[in-house]
DNA sequence: GGGGAGAGATGCCGC
DNA sequence: GCGGCATTTCTCCCC
């Protein structure tokens, strides 16, 4: 049911001007300039412009939009020779979008209401708070400092003492510990090695896993691992739903 | 205009089962259980369900997602209670996700094709090949050895030797420098000299900028800075695009 | 499938 | 605004 494509200008417009969440289903081509270049021949996409005036452009498949302008971007449309020309600038950040459409298969405009937060758990920070609230997790006898020193000395996730008073770092990942990891809890020791004028520091690198070759980095700079998941509060409620069959 | 949700169940399910695109304006709430968890209260947002099965939650602002689960999930719409259920699982990744909907406010479903990939330019991979093709924008004498060396001692962008055949490892980055960069380079560093069993080996960090702890640190390290820019070959394009006042 | 690293990364918080 | 860092990072490449 293709639109004609003069009808859909107009009616763009008139949501873009209203700052509404515009959706167009449509046979396009983009070229962008900005950061880096690039180009995407003619084919059917997904395009969104957002109430904060962001634009994203969505490919049948893959989760990731194929191009994209930030938000406070400005848009404007026209249409040209027989072809819709969606331009998109943003010139603090000097990007620019050009977006020919050829075909429009629907579109869609509506005012969202949407006031609420997304609330996250099992993240590297819940890590480091559960960390402190148990901190013989790390090992028995550890002592962490008060969570204001964390700023002191830098972006440190825990820092405190182990049962001989020998001042430790630790650094907690979510995930998987790779080489960048050791790298940064490298820097981190060393950091309050000169801080402090400190010989003796530890660092412990806290994470589920750790990947082959950053463990054997750890192992050379002397720092070491403990295994230790970020909490997910609400795991269990998961698993009893998964029990229930609901999935 | 509201579709009656009973309706709406009907329709998403066909469209579900015809691996369609599946655009849904509505008024929902969403619980995700994965790698981590979270909640997000009732609000309205724009879901996506894409052909290769991957599902996005887009809040009226924000360039991101606000919720997703990958492609090749599985998802099933139901009415229960007079509120619309969709529900998403990933069980290869462990992925649930559950949105409530309460109020539609358009739907519609398309099988879009799109068989074109984007063509970038300006990556970091531009920047390594550039220096291969004019390894005196390092400086004078430098001579890179051949790309498929790039493999044999990891992930190096460029290396060879300079005009005093001191070999030299090249570390590019398309934008700004950081610590973690600097951490990269001299990894890099250290590695060259254990597998050649040579001392002397130069570290030079390629970047338009660098940050000034990287700085810091890359200074203490004995390693080097080279302010250079990743190609965009359609700049030129651009600029004439705007001198035009097309923008 | 896992490991390693880039990305037009984005987003958050702090100064 | 920049700086430093996490991310349900995602994606690609290569073993």
């Amino acid at each position: 049911m293709a639109e004609k494509l003069a009808a859909c200008a107009i009616g763009i417009r008139d949501a873009l001007k209203a700052r509404k969440t515009i959706i167009i289903a449509c046979h396009c081509s983009i070229a962008y300039s900005g950061r880096a270049e690039s180009f995407l021949d003619f084919g059917d996409r997904i395009i969104i412009v957002k109430q904060d005036a962001a634009l994203l452009v969505h490919q049948p498949a893959n989760s990731n939009p194929v191009n994209y302008m930030k938000p406070e971007s400005q848009h404007s449309i026209s249409l040209l020779n027989g072809i819709l020309s969606l331009k998109s600038t943003n010139i603090p950040l000097k990007e620019y979008m050009d977006i020919a459409i050829t075909l429009v298969h629907f579109w869609k405009a509506e005012l969202l209401e949407d006031n609420k937060s997304i609330e996250i758990q099992g993240t590297e920070k819940d890590m480091s708070d559960m960390i402190f609230s148990n901190p013989c997790m790390i090992e028995p006898g550890f002592t962490p400092l008060s969570q204001e020193e964390h700023t002191k000395y830098g972006f440190i996730d825990v820092f405190g003492f182990d049962n001989k008073n020998v001042l430790t770092v630790i650094e907690c990942k979510r995930y998987i510990a790779d080489p960048s990891a050791v790298d940064q809890l490298n820097r981190y020791v060393k950091k309050i090695k000169d801080a402090k004028g400190v010989k003796s520091v530890r660092g412990i690198l806290a994470a589920p896993k750790i990947s082959p070759s950053a463990k054997r980095m750890l192992d050379d700079l002397g720092l070491e691992f403990k295994a230790l998941a970020p909490p997910k509060f609400l795991e269990r409620y998961q698993k009893s739903q998964k029990a229930l069959g609901d999935f």
